[in-house]
DNA sequence: TCGGCGGGAGACATCGTTGTCTGGTCCACG
DNA sequence: CGTGGACCAGACAACGATGTCTCCCGCCGA
């Protein structure tokens, strides 16, 4: 106990925050017994155990993990980057949920962004959280490529790609069989007698929108339908894009009989475009991606549905094993979608 | 370049990650002129810096953080934590996002946890962040007192409440006026002629939701309408139980003309209800919180809008400001929730 | 009485980095 | 030719903690 430090004559006095230096002073023990009793080692007489425990106490130590890991010899940190689409969006946002929960069983802590489909967005916090040191890493990639990953990966960063795969680089990857979805959205229209099927996508660049797009164009094709181009309208980045293009299209033309929405806020600016043009009950609409309410809407909405919880789940998993030391090569986890209708979908065409 | 060490000879036999001392050996020059480079100090000749630059690259060197920060002065780790409801829900999502959006400015990275309303978890998740020296922390409390907290307030620790307000210690909070939400909607309905208004709402121990109960009964008495104990259901956790208990309440009365649905997801559960009854255009709704498509129900959900961006740009602000220095009295602010009417708030009585 | 043994606790080096201080080189100037 | 000051670069300690080793002490059996 020793009185030139301020600290131990009154705890309040305290400038930073207490460290196991003061703890050992005030408790008259050298540090490493200190350490001992926080850590839970054994081989410490209860008698100093209390003794320090009740300095603990009364400087309101609080251990430093930083320092701790640092000098600790696993490596980990106990920290995994999640880097998402957008966190306020439904999807990006139960994903993250998903994986906090597989974390959290891992006594790990997530750092959590949005990347908003910015490639040097993407970069950059790629970047942040290695420096951070992070165990593992899930990626919704911005990027089209993502070879600037490839020293992390020889390091042996655990990557986990969701919704989308790498590229130029191997990894993990959890996705949805997009493809798929949008053919049995596709063909779930054709099936109700329409041929006039217009498709609104996201940015081509991105790769899921592009397969979304293309199995479109297949289920129109594989039924015989020559597909218009001036139905196909991409590049919609917002509900409000998508309600205006819906109205343009009724406009002006070409007006489909249905609509197939390849995402899910392009679906809810069609429902509200349809609604105040009055087409809610004749036009059909199948979106891509199920979210809450749905089921609520005026008709209630057909959807191709993603299986978020399983998808997080299934990258959480993944991920751990990774850092757990599976070094298995990597795996492609493919999720098949489901058409769940609900009214939106079977209306036929006027 | 010491032969002697093997990341010299192959940076891809490196075990570990490669670190300053490494890149100083392979480019010939001391620890600190390599400290100096990364760190873009001055007095270095470019001819070095380049040299020290290559190394970097080859060596696919990347900066550690903690290290950084455990030897720097400032101390701060360039991090926080946010612990609110539950991620995935849209309220505590899009406050997320909204940190996210302030914590990016200030070149900081956001932990992100989930409480699930367990005090529990909230006190563990708080002790964790403290541990990984968060430079702040916003908190969606679980807990009704936070006096465990005390200590780490006195440290200095910038502590933000959203959404509830602090008890037992005195911080910073960002709340939205629950009380006169509640009473907005409720004579909202009083005002469309009802006299028979039922309230589900969450458990009253959450703050909030005590609050939301209270402002109906405030506005039922202003209005000389003796409130009907069978009207009020609490204790609701999910739109299934709200859906349920709607059921319950026309099945077995007393059946209200008009539901007030003190939290977003207890209103979703009750536009399911009435549907599946055929009630949705006979009894009146009014929600608390808006979500997105509440627009599109049908009928479109009048609700009491809080809004949060707003409140998370607040949140943000207030939290940053702390950790830049500000050291005024806690500061508490209240936001003005916001009637938006839709449709089914609208609705006469029978 | 002495040696061996085992448990408790400390000394010391170290993790990867930065703050401080010192020292060496080179050139310009008087 | 000597000196002063830029300018660069390195040596050393320290941040807060843990791994390893050593030391001390008391107890046991021979």
């Amino acid at each position: 106990m020793s009185p030139a430090d301020p600290r131990a004559v009154d705890p309040r006095a305290s400038v930073g925050r207490a460290t196991m230096r003061d703890v050992a002073a005030l408790s008259g023990v050298s540090l490493k017994t200190v350490s001992r009793v926080v850590n839970h080692e054994a081989g410490v007489s209860p008698e100093v155990r209390d003794r320090v425990t009740r300095a603990v106490a009364q400087l309101d130590y609080t251990h430093n993990v930083h320092a701790s890991n640092l000098r600790r010899t696993s490596g980990r940190t106990g920290t995994v980057g999640a880097l998402l689409q957008d966190l306020s969006n439904s999807f990006s946002a139960s994903l993250l949920r998903s994986i906090e929960d597989v974390a959290r069983d891992a006594s790990t802590a997530v750092l959590a962004g949005s990347l908003d489909e910015e490639a040097d967005r993407e970069r950059v916090l790629v970047k942040d959280l290695v420096s951070r040191r992070v165990d593992g890493l899930v990626l919704m990639p911005a990027t089209s490529r993502q070879e600037y990953l490839a020293g992390e990966l020889r390091a042996g960063l655990p990557v986990v790609f969701v919704d989308r795969t790498p590229h130029g680089v191997d990894a993990d990857s959890v996705t949805v069989d997009n493809l798929l979805g949008a053919r049995q959205a596709t063909q779930h229209l054709i099936g109700h007698g329409h041929r006039r099927i217009a498709v609104l996508s996201d940015l081509v660049e991105i790769e899921t929108a592009a397969q979304r797009v293309r199995g479109y164009r297949e289920a129109l094709a594989a039924a015989g339908i020559t597909s218009d181009p001036a139905l196909e309208r991409t590049g919609l980045r917002t509900a409000a894009s998508a309600e205006h293009e819906v109205r343009t299209l009724f406009r002006e033309g070409p007006a489909p009989t249905a609509i197939f929405a390849a995402r899910n806020d392009l679906a809810a600016g069609t429902a509200r475009a349809l609604r105040s043009l009055g087409l809610s009950h004749e036009v059909a609409v199948v979106g891509f991606d199920d979210f809450p309410l749905a089921d609520l809407l005026d008709p209630p909405l057909t959807v191709v549905r993603q299986n978020v919880t399983q998808i997080g789940a299934e990258v959480g998993r993944l991920l751990f094993s990774r850092i757990a030391g599976d070094t298995a090569p990597p795996r492609r986890v493919v999720i098949e979608p489901t058409l769940v209708p609900r009214g939106s979908g079977e209306i036929p065409p006027r």
